[in-house]
DNA sequence: CAGTGGTCTAGACCACAAG
DNA sequence: TTGTGGTCTAGACCACTGG
């Protein structure tokens, strides 16, 4: 009937310029699949990818039976790339460095260790180190790495590549959690990110498991100032 | 040959089994999905469906006509659910509430004119506002909405539902940036917030934009110790 | 039970880019 | 030029779930 949208893409954008419009209002129960279709003059699976696009975006809500309605909350997906330190900052044009703090082996803070989920007095490999963009402190990495799920990290050299680039490469992990936060600097991230103790730190936090094992834990603090920015 | 993957998330398991045992590393070429499809049994169709969810998600790069390989570092994408803050709160199940603190129509500071690319001189509608949860102060927001673009707002009542309540339902932007960061708090956060002045706060900044036109710059503020998490 | 979305298929044409 | 992924189609069956 409408006009001829022929693409996934257009219908996709078509269906977003009636919720836009309120032409569809939020909760409003939105034509079937098939009724689509046949009104865009397109087949049923190219309208189901558009719709699955829109609701995995957050747009629509789609149950079998029930049908497709307009979300109520679009709830905003904001997706972050969390990519490896030495890209993040050659893609900003600067010259990667990092330096090995220290390491050694131990029981993990009880903060680690419930994070891993370990048994009290389990030992770990523990690393701490600077990460450098153009000579510069970009971020401080406090990392404990589970020696009976990656026995090769003892072994090696880590003043070649940091910890964490061989182990995106070379343990992959199943699942894992995030969480961003913002801590007060203490004495020896002030000291190695050249700021005052106290000062405002943007903190990322990682637990890597390989199914039902822990592979890593990591803290990585950045300077005040640093800005993780995503499009919307 | 192999096994009998039958669906298209059969299909997308089996290809990451394949890369996270090495079958296929890093960088090597992997068959194309005509070869795939007679190998495993199904559609090209589904292999299709299966590699480009795994292209979205990192684990495979895809060119034409150059074929498809396994990515090199997995950047990892992370995505994190933006909610309105009232669901945020009630998700966690507390009572929400929220007050109104301020509420004035000026010259924004040069960080906002900047960001919204404004004309100086420009005059917006400045709000103020905290959030609660169970009556605690859970987020503390400063916002300037463009008058121009959103003529409704200057006639709002906030005390009944929040700017980005409103926002959100009436006025759906076309694009927008959303920044992470930890900012020391000043007086006024501080004092909403009840924490010190300096204390580090975590930052979340969104600008929003309906085609060219600015809507709205927000900045919230929350208290020491909150944690945006997600998993990987 | 019946309607809706979810998926698979086989085949076709197209767009892009490597050689 | 030509191989590869990107997409569309028409039809079919299935799975879930509302009524």
């Amino acid at each position: 009937m409408a006009g001829a949208p022929r693409s996934w893409q257009a219908v996709e954008a078509e269906v977003l310029r009636r919720i836009r419009s309120r032409d569809w209002a939020p909760g409003d129960l939105i034509p079937g699949e098939v009724e689509l279709a046949a009104e865009l003059g397109c087949a049923r699976s190219t309208v189901n990818r558009a719709l699955r696009q829109l609701a995995a975006a957050g747009y629509l809500e789609r149950r079998r039976k029930a049908g497709t309605r307009v979300a109520l909350n679009p709830v905003r997906m904001a997706t972050l790339r969390i990519p490896v330190i030495a890209e993040e900052v050659a893609s900003r044009g600067a010259r990667y460095d990092h330096a090995l703090l220290r390491r050694e082996t131990g029981v993990p803070p009880l903060l680690v260790r419930s994070r891993l989920r370990l048994d009290p007095g389990r030992k770990l490999l523990h690393v701490v180190a600077l990460h450098l963009a153009d000579g510069a402190p970009y971020a401080f990495e406090d990392r404990w790495v589970d020696p009976e799920t990656v026995p090769e990290f003892a072994a090696l050299d880590l003043t070649r590549q940091s910890a964490n680039a061989w182990l995106v490469r070379n343990v992959p992990y199943t699942s894992g959690t995030l969480a961003l936060s913002a801590e007060p600097a203490d004495r020896e991230s002030a000291e190695a990110l050249g700021c005052d103790p106290g000062a405002a730190l943007f903190v990322l936090e990682r637990t890597t498991w390989k199914e039902a094992r822990p592979i890593t834990w990591v803290r990585l603090a950045y300077p005040p100032g640093h800005r993780l920015t995503t499009e919307l």
